[in-house]
DNA sequence: CTAAAAAGTTAGCCATATCTAATTCTGCGT
DNA sequence: ACGCAGAATTAGATATGGCTAACTTTTTAG
């Protein structure tokens, strides 16, 4: 009888988020500070979500979501991650801004919408961020590499994924050029969690190891021409034409 | 102390258009049927908004909007504005869809986000179907024109606007080719209301009375080249024209 | 093994936004 | 001038989602 309001999909996309893609039991206490609501606030919409039948749930015995749920959950973060990569390549919204904006945007997204962003963008499979987009039917790719703290010196790498959950840090992030498609290099890294130096397209930092580990690198495939360079924003602002013609 | 919540914005905005762009008194009830809301929703609504300091109102006296109310109404039908144009143009969202995508985008619109859509669009002045779109200071161009049911037998003019009010006859009008910017001659009018036979871009079409009130046109710009021509959207979105597929 | 601490739940409120049914105004027609 | 029909308001209820304070269960540490 309820239906999925806008917090029901909050909820949903948090809790599929906090047990690491769906799997894991996620307790009430996460979802609270997830989602910065008291956790009186997440017991009752968790026995909600019961009765509608979207996770499973036991007093005191945190909660997974079920197929339906997990559904759901899915596709908010596919509308959250489209949006962030139009508003991104299509508006030249900020990379930090984008999740900000995501956030409210992706409750407000049609099919028929949905299907014009992904025909727009052409059939995309990662947000600016490096994280993938679940397909419409809920596939979603695996996030690999490794996190760059974990690099030894002299590796080099390309950044494939950077967290954004938090907008200060992601900032200076992409002040360094520290962002998808960046290749790197590890010219020293520090013991005991230690910052490390990094070359990033000609210039060099230093990057503390906590920030560091937001930062997720694959091999860089050879020393051959960039490949995986992701493009940043393709806004000319005010080109009329979006280029591709779809066929 | 209330906010200005999503329906706060709603009431304010259809407020607005009822009373002809923020003058004349409205009364409970043609509120209560523009929002497709109950009247006592209207009259409990009413009296919230007015100790917001955002409209007039005395008991069965009807509300007139205050110069905080008309501000926020502007804004919202700023906001509702842009993104039916950028929709329109940019993502290549059918003309009769535009109004129902907005309606919700329209309470989704940060500064920032405002900025970068007007910049992208190049300082829009109307929305696709020649509304114009108040300036970011509450400015908005007066609607210059006649309805085209008020043309005589033989009168060339062009399309300024078409009301967005009732999507199914602007799909039709859309399908006639009857939008902002087409060339247009009433070849015939008949008496008493009748129907007018309009041509429009080479074809012969016959537009009924009630149709035709919610076109209007202001004189064609001697027989000069085509100035007024409105683009289309700037995609092609995988056929010439937006003829709309519905699934 | 047991007693705090931490985590979670229940109880009771509040705010927002709607509704239906009952009541009260207002303004019009006779 | 008055009564009535229609418009508007009041009364009372429901649904959603959030909070604090108080209580209960589980976990952890000594
Ligand atoms: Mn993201
Ligand atoms: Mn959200
Ligand atoms: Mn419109
Ligand atoms: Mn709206």
């Amino acid at each position: 009888m309820p239906s999925v309001t806008q917090a029901v999909e909050d909820y949903l996309k948090a809790i599929w988020r906090l047990s690491h893609e769906g799997g894991e039991r996620v307790s009430v206490g996460d979802i609270a500070s997830e989602l910065k609501v008291s956790a009186p606030s997440v017991t009752s919409m968790v026995r909600k979500l019961k009765t509608m039948r979207l996770l499973n749930y036991e007093r005191y015995g945190g909660v997974t979501l079920t197929p339906r749920g997990r559904k759901i959950a899915l596709e908010i973060v596919r509308h959250h991650r489209l949006w962030e990569l139009y508003l991104y390549m299509r508006l030249g919204v900020p990379l930090e801004l984008v999740d900000g904006e995501a956030e409210r945007l992706e409750h407000v997204l049609s099919d028929d919408m949905e299907e014009l962003l992904t025909r727009n963008l052409g059939d995309p499979t990662h947000d600016p961020h490096g994280d993938p987009i679940p397909s419409k039917t809920g596939a979603l790719a695996p996030v690999e590499g490794i996190a760059l703290g974990q690099l030894e010196t002299g590796t080099h790498a390309i950044v494939a994924r950077v967290s954004d959950r938090n907008p200060e840090k992601l900032r200076y992030l992409v002040s360094l050029g520290l962002l998808p498609g960046a290749r790197i290099e590890v010219e020293e890294k520090a013991p005991f969690r230690g910052p490390l130096t990094v070359r990033i397209g000609g210039r060099r930092h230093v990057v503390g190891a906590d920030l560091a580990n937001l930062v997720i690198v694959r091999g860089a495939p050879a020393a051959s021409r960039s490949k995986g360079a992701r493009l940043g924003p393709g806004v000319p602002p005010r080109s009329g034409k979006p280029r591709g013609k779809r066929r």
